[in-house]
DNA sequence: AACGTTGAAATAGTTC
DNA sequence: GAACTATTTCAACGTT
């Protein structure tokens, strides 16, 4: 049966490949370590905005529009009022249903 | 590894409590199984959903919309707008159509 | 295929894929309400037991900690084959391989 | 039935409270930005090491494991003095006491 | 009763 | 395009 190829060097168990291997995964623990501290800065943010007052949970939303494409909103949006008006709700924003 | 005892099975500290601990644990157990059965089920569901051509992701936010009181879904959407217009930004989503 | 289409019968908002929309998250309305139950009932027996003078915090761990054992003996199971196939080692079956 | 405070000091969208939250805003902003170009970097070491043969879909598992081993070292710990605490026992500082 | 903490649900992204 | 993983979001809980 066919071997799935797990490291690139034939025989060589803990040489070079491993070598190298470690010094991939140690690249990418500590790019993932600077990731995290970044995260860490965002929470840090947010709290501030909170103690200012603000409701962080907009601003997450906020932020989220910004980022996104507007075509794509768009389109999400229609389709979102169509699903709504095939169960025979009426569109959600602009006051509520007169139904019920 | 080595397993870990979860209450002393016979310390006496534990004698009578810790049967109904035991008894305790085990209801909270069975319910907690039963829930995720239906978290399966409920995925099911949408798995079918996608097979007839939906689009679950749209799905969830009807369901979500239906779930929420009318209220506070305006009262969202206004603050959102609010941000927005802090921010410079027009009131680009909320419904009204795109082209104002 | 590659339609990028609102509801699987297009054009029909109500109608026949309105029908069965509706039915589909009637059902997963129904699915969660059953589901949001079954919480209910967990949330009762955890005031119960802190009722009879247990600490429920503990009590969440010990369960959680329950349910995560065994998928981390699987894990564990897993990544020891890993490791060896890292090395240039076959899967544990057998010890060595004779492809030495 | 409590108000929802829309921004902080005072209903003046776009005024101090606007350029505040713009501020707050810019900032998270600027900082996920850096994180996307960590994720990237983290993605492009992935390829290197895929380029050099290495099964990424293991690495990446060892890397999360490496992760959480220290986590699970210190639940570990944590549970012991749970357990401790379930006996009726307390935290286990000095071992048994004669308080008993 | 607001706060932070934590675990679950959902979403996005990636790989095959 | 389907499955899996990673990230993000949301809700519950205890805490102060």
């Amino acid at each position: 049966m066919a071997e799935k190829k797990t490291v690139p060097s034939d025989g060589d168990a803990g040489g070079i490949a491993g070598k190298q291997l470690k010094s991939l995964v140690e690249r990418i623990e500590r790019l993932e370590e600077e990731k995290r501290a970044l995260a860490a800065d965002i929470k840090e943010v947010y709290a501030e905005a909170k103690g200012h007052g603000f409701d962080t949970k907009i601003m997450r939303k906020v932020i989220a529009l910004r980022r996104r494409d507007p075509q794509d909103r768009d389109e999400e949006e229609a389709l979102l009022e169509t699903y709504l008006r095939a169960l025979g709700m009426g569109p959600a924003v602009g006051g509520r249903t007169a139904a019920e």
